[in-house]
DNA sequence: CTGAAAGCGCTTACAG
DNA sequence: CTGAAAGCGCTTACAG
């Protein structure tokens, strides 16, 4: 069943047609119902190839993932368990896309050179647009292919404060803030003496260590860089440095630059004897699954992954070069103490 | 840039250009040579919409992930973080895919109306073949869907036993053989009260217990239906079942349905005070990844995710109705206790 | 081994 | 408001 058919049927031309199913004003309402009755009883959809090739945009947007391994470390874990917003991400990313009539084309990029292949995606039209996210930083490539199509949007890419960011497409999250509100809550809650394990060498760990410093310096409680230690986002690492905060401080609470690093530290914390949050409280980062466990029932500090995903494929489709900035909020769960 | 251009620059027609494209054998290998130089200087590559216009089949698979809510209750929980293999799967489709050159187009279904739908993506050649995964038993649209066209894959979706099997394509995990494994694995440990916490209704759940059934009874040990009880796959469930278990009878292992009860069993079991493997022995099935966790450390059951995602790309794009049937193996580690 | 021509199923100026 | 015709960029018999 084609459009001449359906023409055919309906006594009327391809063109009549062609405009009854994209929706044109400049159509007798009585053809247009007349074309719409015979649409339906065959239940015809039009050849997506042929609309594409005459010049129609395409309904799909690409999702574009990376697991780009360099130096024998996979640079993000973005993909698999480790990966804090991946699994959520991409279904809600189908289902935003969805809303707005698009369907999504999931690539896993394992190799950076294959970046620059992209822009055959798109100059094919084979996407309207597309959403690239865990990328490493300082992407040529796909800076490049970002700065020439404005449908390209960058997740997490470039610094929130860049002075070049004007020319791409982003999402980015406050994560600075993200780092103020998790020491602020603490500090609310009346924690005075507040370690902060941080992250690796990313922009995001960069910011919310930066956001810590600055709560506690408008508390004007005393920056103690004994109290600030390296936990890369990893448990094992953050268990250990947990283990001598413990043995060699007198805090009260302890900021994690991540929900990973809280799980270290929870057991670090559980093997010493101590109580969460009676003896210690714990703050996370990313609202991971496990954090709503009964056993850690974790605060913790996410932005709103449906909104993210809903931005992100917004500005895929739309194409206008802005930036997003999405702000973290807490998640209050069961893992601080309120001290007198 | 088009085949047209390619053409004019290679001093060829646009039929020698395509001809070059498709890797065609009739074509004077000198002739062949100049144009691929000419493709490579420029970069040139097809448009896929013209491809698929003028008939060549389309390099993108589907997959479709149900999502389905009946009666209030999601009918399979295979999206977000209860479903065992949904994230591993769809990584490893996409990594099968791309093996063979094909992208992979993603769609959640919310709604059973919607997969006759999917008709029009085969039909418009949008994809070449689909995958489909997670849609509740006895689906007349979708076995229809996939009666008719042999590049529909249907995943664990007809009984392993079923008369007309051999309409579809389908791959299926011999669960049966699964729960058959899971149980011998413990006999030939040394155990003998053997339990099991049963799944709810789906194929699957009946299938793994009557591999228990079929274990005990080979190894001659009485099947106690006071041993057998509902979990009906979920943790809490499973928890106060296996609470009861422990009060009331003389178990030294529990066989678990999934991974999730295994969860369930693990919690009450320490909340008695016991120990695992010492006390009560333990395994699971799906090896989610919470199992590799320290403190847990479960020995499971799992099929090779891997291999499933290669069978089922490789036969959406082959397109022949035949039956894979996976076998499931034990993942040893540390929840089993050797009586002697 | 190669080219000219028809055709895939749409959309869109253009003319009326 | 509607139709005839050109065009999108390929592939593929057909003829040589």
């Amino acid at each position: 069943m084609n459009s001449t058919e359906i023409a055919k049927l309906a006594n009327v031309s391809r063109s009549t047609v062609s405009r009854v199913i994209n929706n044109y004003s400049n159509v007798d309402p009585i053809t247009k119902k007349k074309v719409q009755d015979v649409i339906n009883k065959y239940g015809y959809t039009p050849n997506i190839s042929a609309r594409n090739l005459a010049g129609k945009a395409n309904n799909i947007i690409g999702l574009f993932i990376a697991d780009i391994v360099t130096d024998n470390v996979k640079e993000r874990e973005f993909i698999g368990s480790d990966s804090p917003y991946n699994n959520r991400f991409i279904k809600e990313v189908i289902k935003a896309a969805h809303s707005k009539g698009f369907l999504v084309l999931i690539d896993i990029i394992t190799d950076n050179k294959d970046v620059s292949k992209m822009e055959t995606y798109f100059s094919n039209k084979l996407v309207t647009g597309g959403i690239f996210i865990g990328f490493p930083y300082k992407n040529f490539e796909l800076e490049k292919l970002a700065r020439t199509n404005s449908h390209v949007v960058l997740i997490d890419q470039l610094a929130i404060n860049d002075p070049n960011r004007d020319e791409f497409s982003l999402i980015n999250v406050d994560d600075e803030y993200g780092g103020y509100i998790q020491t602020n809550y603490l500090i609310n809650h009346g924690h005075k003496e507040i370690a902060f394990i941080e992250g690796d060498n990313r922009l995001s760990a960069i910011a919310r260590k930066a956001g810590y410093i600055k709560a506690l310096q408008e508390s004007k409680i005393n920056i103690d860089y004994n109290k600030i230690v390296y936990g890369g986002y990893k448990q094992k690492e953050s268990y250990n440095v947990t283990t001598e905060l413990l043995d060699n401080s007198n805090i009260t609470a302890i900021v994690c630059a991540n929900d990973i690093e809280a799980y270290g530290a929870f057991k670090a914390i559980k093997k010493k004897g101590l109580r969460i949050p009676e003896d210690i409280s714990l703050i996370g980062y990313d609202n991971l699954e496990f954090t709503n466990e009964i056993q850690l029932n974790l605060t913790t500090c996410t932005i709103d992954v449906k909104d993210m995903a809903s931005k992100a494929v917004n500005s895929s489709i739309v194409g206008d070069k802005k930036e997003e900035i999405l702000k973290p909020y807490i998640i209050e769960r069961k893992s601080v103490l309120k001290i007198k």
